[in-house]
DNA sequence: ACCGTTATTGACAACCCAGTACAGAACCAT
DNA sequence: ATGGTTCTGTACTGGGTTGTCAATAACGGT
């Protein structure tokens, strides 16, 4: 009975995330917004409630797609935890795709953490944002505990280690890929990164 | 023969870090560098060329900072190589510190590496500060590796090991601790995750 | 005591930005 | 076809930002 938007939200909070990625928040400005993703001011305000509130919708976005991947990707069997966690890590590295049908990252600078660079940079004064990038690592930390926990009890990983450090381990180590990895450090660096982390997972002493 | 400056440089590149740590590049106005150092706007432009100036110095004071932290802890014999790596280990996690006689942080939130937090936020179009990041991260690389070499030459870490790819991931988990530490983890975690890895490290198999 | 040189201060002008308001367009149900 | 409702685009405004400029103050050599 009234007229329908002519945009899809998806495609468009894609287009602003990119954009808060590559210039940060307080690098973009609602005109850049506009630019990137082709609607007008009037319609990002009726939609998004503005510059923050695209923020928000974005990270709320970003966090449904990052809690699928590492779920999916770890949940499973005790048989072949390990491996689950060995491909998570090498694919975690290079970042969180924007949708799942879209390559991870054109260049790497834009596919860290869009959570974590969100918070880096605004988090300390903005406490929705703080505890949407929280929520990011938990779900993330949360998956990867629980598959060393199934490693474990598979006799894959030494059953003495604590899962929960483990996973906060991993955790920090993705997080610095995203940092190390942003800036001049190829694609093959990481991965060694990731295997290297691998291969230091403690493993049962066998008799 | 002339009027001397009336203000300390290092004290207004400290004080200006502090504010770009706190609130970002682009969160920080001028005036709010002139507020946190006491400077009126006409010096700062003389003194630092601006808004811009006045981080890349204060980024190189970073450096020349960051340089001799890893280099004093990190260099020595090989015997307790092993032992300094552990040092600087859980120290790292826990900030660079502003200067050699005040304490790391007030808060972890603004302690993260200060050159990899400006590179997340404009790295990406600023090819200068892109570099000093990738200056201050190499420093890190290059003493620890030597300190992983040491370690191995001593006997304490499995010979087998690389210690570039090691040194690499170190690194990694320091500046994971950073993005993770910032939000919402206390300092005890931190610790514990940098115990993690240090109990990681691949010992040498002892016949 | 004076004067050249440099720092400091405060104000100013041009510009950019977020958010709002209003006018027009598109759609659908009737 | 028409009307009500919602979307879309643009123009406007108040506030904040940057960089500069001229006037003033402070110092040291002479």
């Amino acid at each position: 009975m009234a007229r329908p938007r002519s945009f899809d939200p998806d495609h468009v909070l894609h287009a602003a995330e990119r954009q808060f990625r590559t210039s940060g928040y307080n690098g973009t400005s609602v005109d850049d917004i506009s630019a990137a993703t082709g609607l007008g001011r009037g319609s990002l305000y009726a939609a998004f409630d503005g510059k923050h509130g695209v923020l928000l919708q974005a990270m709320a976005g970003y966090f449904a797609r990052l809690g699928q991947g590492p779920r999916k990707l770890l949940a499973g069997p005790d048989e072949g935890a390990l491996d689950r966690l060995h491909a998570y890590l090498l694919r975690a590295v290079h970042g969180v795709p924007l949708a799942a049908d879209v390559p991870p990252a054109p260049d790497r600078t834009a596919a860290a953490c869009f959570a974590a660079k969100m918070a880096l940079e605004i988090g300390a004064s903005d406490p929705e944002v703080k505890r949407l990038a929280n929520d990011c690592f938990s779900v993330v930390r949360t998956a990867v505990a629980e598959c060393v926990r199934a490693a474990q009890r598979n006799g894959d990983i030494d059953p003495d280690a604590d899962p929960d450090d483990l996973a906060y381990l991993l955790l920090t180590i993705i997080r610095g890929t995203d940092v190390v990895g942003a800036y001049g450090h190829s694609p093959d660096r990481l991965t060694s990164i990731a295997e290297s982390a691998f291969a230091l997972l403690p493993r049962p002493r066998h008799h």
